[in-house]
DNA sequence: AGGTTGACCTGGACGC
DNA sequence: TGCGTCCAGGTCAACC
């Protein structure tokens, strides 16, 4: 579900909510394809710490949490699905619900995922989770632009590559593709010095948008109170496949592309 | 080694 | 209503 944008909103939302609170309480499922780290190692690892903060790195949300001197990381990643929710606890509860932190005041951290595709694991002790790639909105040019262009595969595979840059999705890929007029399907390797400028420039522009607005709400996606974003109503290509570009009127047009579904103007994007 | 493909899951939308 | 098909924002193992 989830890319950088929502995943930001998700854990700002939640470490404005629960940072500085004692975990006092952990239940989990019983799907072990979820945890990627043995549940109840998990489980052990967070019961009475204090929680000291929540951010976001490319798509996994970090909570650090603190036990006497030594702190532990917890990783959330949603994968497609996942949504990270702070509830009061009779709130009943979603279906597909795999973790509940409950914290010493009685509201709960509940992490719910139909699909499963989402993962829960500890990070080793004294090595921080720095993520698979470089940070779309602090890289800089000349780091970008050495990222991509050695690339032989097109430009869409090489922006969903997390381990380049960690954090861009299919909807940003496609959206800062169309607004630095770049083709999907052009080889990473064949982008000129001013194409990979635009781009970086395009693909920070959307994600700030987005984050500003709360991120994108295709389906199921709200952050950490329930609540929808709204950068779904700012897609110029994102599902809007055979609907007028909104630069030259020419039908959006879906290809799949590394096996994903692929927005673009073929008027607009050269 | 770098690039590509399919498998992993459930549920919602749509057509008959 | 009900069944079948297709599609979905992400990764990762297994292949070329």
């Amino acid at each position: 579900m989830p890319e950088l944008p929502e995943v930001e909103t998700i854990a700002a939302g939640v470490h404005a909510r629960v940072h500085g609170a004692r975990i006092a309480r952990v239940w989990h499922s019983e799907k072990p394809q979820t945890f990627k780290s043995p549940a109840e190692e998990i489980a052990r690892a967070l019961t009475g710490v204090l929680i000291s903060s929540v951010r976001r790195v490319g798509k996994t949300i970090v909570m650090t949490v603190e036990r006497k001197k030594s702190s532990t990381e917890f990783l959330i990643h949603l994968g497609m699905t996942g949504r990270l929710l702070v509830s009061a606890p009779d709130v009943p509860l979603a279906t597909h619900t795999h973790m509940i932190l409950t914290l010493d005041d009685g509201r709960q951290i509940r992490f719910v995922d139909p699909r499963r595709f989402g993962r829960l694991s500890l990070q080793p002790a004294d090595t921080p989770y720095t993520g698979p790639g470089s940070e779309p909105l602090t890289i800089s040019q000349s780091d970008f632009s050495a990222l991509f262009h050695p690339r032989h595969t097109p430009i869409k595979a090489a922006l969903l590559n997390q381990s380049l840059l960690h954090g861009v999705g299919n909807i940003y890929a496609d959206e800062a593709l169309f607004r630095s007029s770049v083709r999907p399907t052009r080889l990473a390797a064949s982008l000129t010095r001013i194409e990979l400028t635009c781009l970086r420039t395009s693909l920070l522009d959307v994600l700030r948008q987005a984050i500003q607005l709360g991120g994108s709400s295709v389906s199921d996606y709200v952050d950490a109170d329930g609540a929808r974003g709204f950068f779904q109503l700012e897609h110029r290509v994102y599902q809007r496949t055979n609907q007028p570009c909104l630069v030259c009127k020419s039908p959006i047009r879906r290809i799949v592309l590394a096996g994903r579904s692929t927005h673009f103007c073929s008027h607009c994007q050269k």
